[in-house]
RNA sequence: GCUCAAGUGGCGGAAUUGGUAGACGCGCUGGAUUCAAAAUCCAGUUCUUUCGGGAGUGUGGGUUCGAUUCCCACCUUGAGUACCA
């Protein structure tokens, strides 16, 4: 019998789906395990053979982990929100709904085909109404929320309103946009409910405000920060802009030092942990207030060096900072409004294009030293962010190079405040070697002394104390686009109010257009929704808001990163209930997810969005667990191999690449597919590929054409995208699932080469002929050699080790040398060959289903137990190990793997003495390493 | 600039508590089988050599009886981040 990897593979996986074999149970006995995967986004392009590598990395742990004893969850769905389906929209006029629809089924298709062990009876699509109904609830509860600096918590906002209006906000501790301004109690309790509305905003955990946004025209929506790249959009690449909007914001800076916190709690890699702690980007300081001379005003300034405090000799404010036009002195005026009209035209990537030029402008206004009292000049300048700390600086140009670089620019005094410092060609920033001097009661101080003695000083001046500051940045949340969630909101009078939850999903409405505007219109906005807003009003309505009034709904949506910010609640659902979002049965006994793999592009977006929606879900006893991701895994990306032809310029002639050199060429990339191993590309099937090389001529070295080679990112514009459904057919789901495995480590980032996928496949047929001979089964009752233990055993303890250690090539190999050991030894034994398969079984389930089922089994192989490892089969027999003498005073003894160590050091002992009488000398050293080599040298 | 990761045959990559470097696969070479091809099987394949050996894991040092592995400096590549006060 000959192995069909198509018909075997097909019969298993109608079996599977049939017989319901991978769907997890919410009540079992078994301990849980929960794997996850980044659920994709269902693009018009399809799967292509870079895709499926995280998925069935994931799917051999989770079988791995069935195997022993696990109650598995391994569920699967789609991203199905964002900006891809509605550009296809816009192009064709097909609703994103019907396009999302088209490319999940051909998603489902293809990931069929490999054999993944998902439970599809627990599928979430984001863009489902059911689905997202519970977004917009979770949205909801971030508004009913404010953060609670005293317990470090998030709480009901209502707990808020009740001390306001018995106490006022004096007493209060939490994170608020403003807290500056004071009110009492009395003063909360005469207020308008709009004026509350007002002060309410500055606390919930999503607010409406008027924020600088960056502004991308040619997507015709704003975009957060980390979806901008380079100055340039993520997706297109297209240019971002600053530009003041009334946005949605979600205030995850609250969270801030809890997301930093809770990284050392988790397995991440290290260097996904350090671009999430950049990215929150923590710096310890002081903020400063300086009075400004002539003026009611005060600046704030944050600093991570108050201990440098009396170096300052000027100051330098954002050109967007709100105090520049109040304190611009008018023979100033002229030139600050020039220079903040220039940059504010500049583009982000403009700017940061030339950090290198030094540009300013002074404002004519003084600021007075808080210790001094000297005047201190104030300029403005576009070093200094609007967007970080307070937007301004004070300026120590002895201690920051940007600050000397102004200074010297300027021809601005640079005070030398460091002791035994040549400061005459750049500033001196070790903080470690400084030592304070012309300080006044600094002198003498290092920094941290310093440091503790200018926030006591400037606190007895209430001018100053103690601050941590963070990068991290309230994330933008509205979209001007058509297809994402719609917000859960109408408004009156301006100000913003939650529809009832028993009204939700509030649905997208149909709509003629999905283009967005250049002005920042959402196409929700358009006449023809208007319809659905005065409809849904209605729902309103119904909660006795004034009937005839019409309360315009939010026409913006929710962006990308919504949906996938709590997904993996909704899958530990099993009966898709509807009265919550997850029911407490299912949040209990799931937890969080114990393993999640994903690419790490996600590092500083849904990863770190995530978190913070779980440690509010947490904070408001939703759900118990305060990280959602215990263990996570980056797959690298799989490359492509381009292939590259190169036309003479000017010309429809193309020549070989060894000829290229002759000639003034360009590079054309064509398609992969029709280039065989050797580079030579089949010259005909080019002709026939585009019309443009129908009567090309070629010229070509020893009759070839041969192509260059490139490795780069898998993508259609490159023509070198494989289709894993043309491998599955051509090799089996099986060869594919350890092909991609043997390709290199999961965590690297390798090219595909279709060519070497003959190895694996060349493996499940000898291994299928160890099985199944010519006149059928091979299998039998002998009783196994010593030979076959010996293979058998240490087969089971290295696949178990590389599948805990993720290191799934090198199992690949492993499986290899077993079934070349079996066959040598001609082993028939079903002691042997039976536990062989469980092992394969989660890298290559369908051939070992198939031989596990004529081995007489009717239940499928995921319900075997994982074979036990049993050391004694790899003791050697032979009682005398070889002692060697290698002339270099060295002597190699060879000892069994797992010996136990008394054992060990028995048997060194014992030939120690041996090798004193030989040599006779004392060994100086003996070095045992167990299962390996000892040596002992003299 | 800063942070992180990584540099091993023609190629993908093994060798992670420091112990025979190059497992396994691709490719290549030779052979068997075949009218021939495909498929399959067998042997060889780091470089060098006067066939005794010698050199060898990005470069240069160091620790060690012993270093791909640990330490220091440097070079290169990739990823992230960037006027962060």
């Amino acid at each position: 019998m000959k192995y069909d990897f198509n018909d075997i593979e097909k019969k298993w996986q109608d079996h599977w789906a049939k017989n319901q074999t991978f769907k997890a149970s919410n009540a079992s006995d078994k301990p849980k395990y929960y794997v996850l995967d980044m659920f994709p986004y269902p693009s018009g392009a399809g799967l292509h053979v870079g895709h499926p590598l995280g998925y069935i990395a994931s799917d051999i742990y989770a079988r791995y982990k069935r195997h022993k004893g696990f109650n598995v969850l391994h569920p699967q769905g789609y991203d199905s929100f964002g900006l891809p389906a509605e550009q296809y929209a816009i192009q064709t006029g097909q609703h994103p709904a019907l396009t999302t629809e088209t490319n999940i089924a051909t998603y489902r298709r293809q990931l069929d085909k490999i054999g993944f062990s998902f439970d599809w009876s627990r599928e979430v699509r984001t863009s489902n109404p059911e689905y997202y109904k519970w977004t917009q609830w979770i949205f909801i509860q971030l508004y009913e929320s404010y953060y609670c600096n005293d317990d470090n918590k998030a709480k009901d906002i209502k707990e808020l309103t009740s001390i306001f209006s018995a106490e006022g906000n004096t007493t209060i501790n939490a994170v608020c946009d403003d807290d500056t301004s004071s009110f009492s109690a009395e003063e909360w309790n005469a207020m308008s409910s709009e004026a509350q509305q007002r002060i309410l905003l500055q606390y919930r955990l999503t607010y409406l405000a008027e924020t600088e946004v960056n502004w991308c025209p040619a997507l015709g929506t704003v975009l957060a920060n980390d979806e901008i790249v380079n100055g340039v959009s993520e997706r297109g690449g297209h240019p971002v802009i600053r530009k003041k909007m009334t946005q949605w914001s979600m205030r995850i800076s609250a969270y801030a030092e809890r997301l930093l916190q809770g990284l050392d709690t988790i397995d991440w890699t290290d260097s996904l942990k350090e671009s999430q702690r950049n990215w929150i980007g923590k710096s310890v300081g002081a903020s400063v207030t300086f009075n400004v001379n002539d003026h009611d005003a005060t600046i704030d300034v944050f600093t991570t060096r108050p201990d440098t405090i009396f170096g300052v000799s000027f100051m330098t404010l954002a050109p967007e900072h709100e105090l520049v036009a109040k304190i611009t002195t008018p023979e100033q005026t002229e030139a600050v409004e020039a220079y903040i009209e220039k940059t504010a035209k500049r583009s982000e990537r403009e700017r940061m294009a030339d950090v290198k030029t030094i540009s300013g402008v002074f404002t004519g206004a003084y600021a007075e030293h808080p210790f001094t009292k000297e005047p201190i000049q104030i300029w403005i300048g576009d070093y200094v962010l609007a967007s970080y700390g307070t937007g301004a600086v004070m300026a120590v140009p002895c201690g920051d190079q940007r600050d000397y670089d102004f200074a010297k620019h300027f021809g601005i005094d640079i005070p030398n405040i460091f002791d035994g410092v040549d400061i005459s060609e750049e500033a001196f920033a070790d903080k470690e070697k400084t030592i304070i001097a012309n300080s006044d009661f600094l002198n003498g101080m290092n920094y941290k002394k310093a440091t503790k003695r200018a926030i006591y000083e400037l606190e007895q001046l209430e001018q100053g104390k103690g601050k941590t500051n963070y990068r991290l940045r309230d994330a933008v949340f509205s979209r001007q686009r058509y297809w994402g969630e719609p917000f859960p909101v109408y408004y009156v009078k301006g100000m913003p109010q939650m529809i009832d939850g028993k009204h939700l999903p509030i649905q997208l409405p149909e709509v003629e257009k999905y283009l967005p505007t250049e002005t920042g219109e959402p196409p929700l906005g358009r006449a023809d929704v208007w319809a659905w807003c005065t409809e849904s009003n209605a729902i309103v309505g119904n909660d006795k808001i004034d009937n005839t009034t019409v309360h315009p709904l939010e026409l913006n949506t929710m962006p990308g990163w919504a949906g996938s910010s709590w997904y993996f609640f909704r899958y530990m659902e099993d009966a898709m209930r509807t009265e919550t979002f997850a029911s407490k049965d299912a949040l209990d006994y799931w937890e969080n997810v114990d393993l999640y793999i994903g690419g790490s592009e996600h590092a500083t977006g849904h990863l770190l969005y995530s978190r913070f929606w779980v440690k509010l879900l947490k904070d408001r006893g939703f759900v118990n667990v305060e990280e959602p991701f215990k263990k996570l895994i980056n797959q690298g990306m799989i490359l492509g191999t381009s292939a590259i032809i190169y036309r003479i310029s000017g010309t429809n002639k193309y020549v070989s690449k060894g000829l290229k050199q002759d000639y003034d060429v360009e590079e054309i990339r064509v398609d992969v597919n029709i280039v065989n191993s050797s580079d030579e590309i089949d010259v005909e099937k080019l002709r026939h590929w585009q019309p443009q090389y129908k009567d090309a001529e070629f010229i070509l070295e020893d009759d070839q054409y041969i192509v260059g080679r490139e490795v780069e990112k898998m993508s259609k514009r490159w023509f070198n995208v494989v289709n894993p459904d043309n491998i599955c057919e051509q090799y089996g789901a099986d060869s594919l699932r350890l092909y991609e495995m043997f390709l290199g480590p999961l965590e690297q980032a390798k090219p595909w080469n279709t060519a070497g996928i003959t190895g694996v496949h060349g493996f499940l047929k000898k291994l299928w002929k160890l099985y199944v001979g010519e006149n059928g089964l091979n299998v039998n009752d002998a009783e196994p050699t010593k030979d076959n233990l010996k293979t058998l055993h240490k087969t089971i303890k290295k696949v178990e080790e590389d599948i805990e250690n993720f290191s799934f090539n090198t199992s690949v190999s492993t499986f290899m040398i077993a079934v070349n050991e079996l066959t040598t030894q001609k082993c028939t034994s079903k002691a042997i060959l039976e536990p062989l398969l469980t092992l394969i079984s989660p890298y290559a389930p369908h051939i070992a289903e198939e031989l596990y089922s004529q081995l007489g089994h009717d239940e499928s192989i995921s319900t075997a137990a994982f074979p036990t490892f049993d050391a004694s089969h790899l003791v050697e027999s032979s009682k005398n190990y070889p002692i060697s003498f290698n002339g270099k005073m060295r002597f190699t003894l060879e000892l069994p793997m797992d010996m136990n160590k008394e054992d060990i050091e028995k048997t060194v002992m014992a030939h120690e003495k041996t090798i004193a009488q030989l040599d006779g000398r004392e060994p100086k050293k003996v070095i045992v390493v167990p299962g390996k080599i000892v040596n002992i040298v003299g």
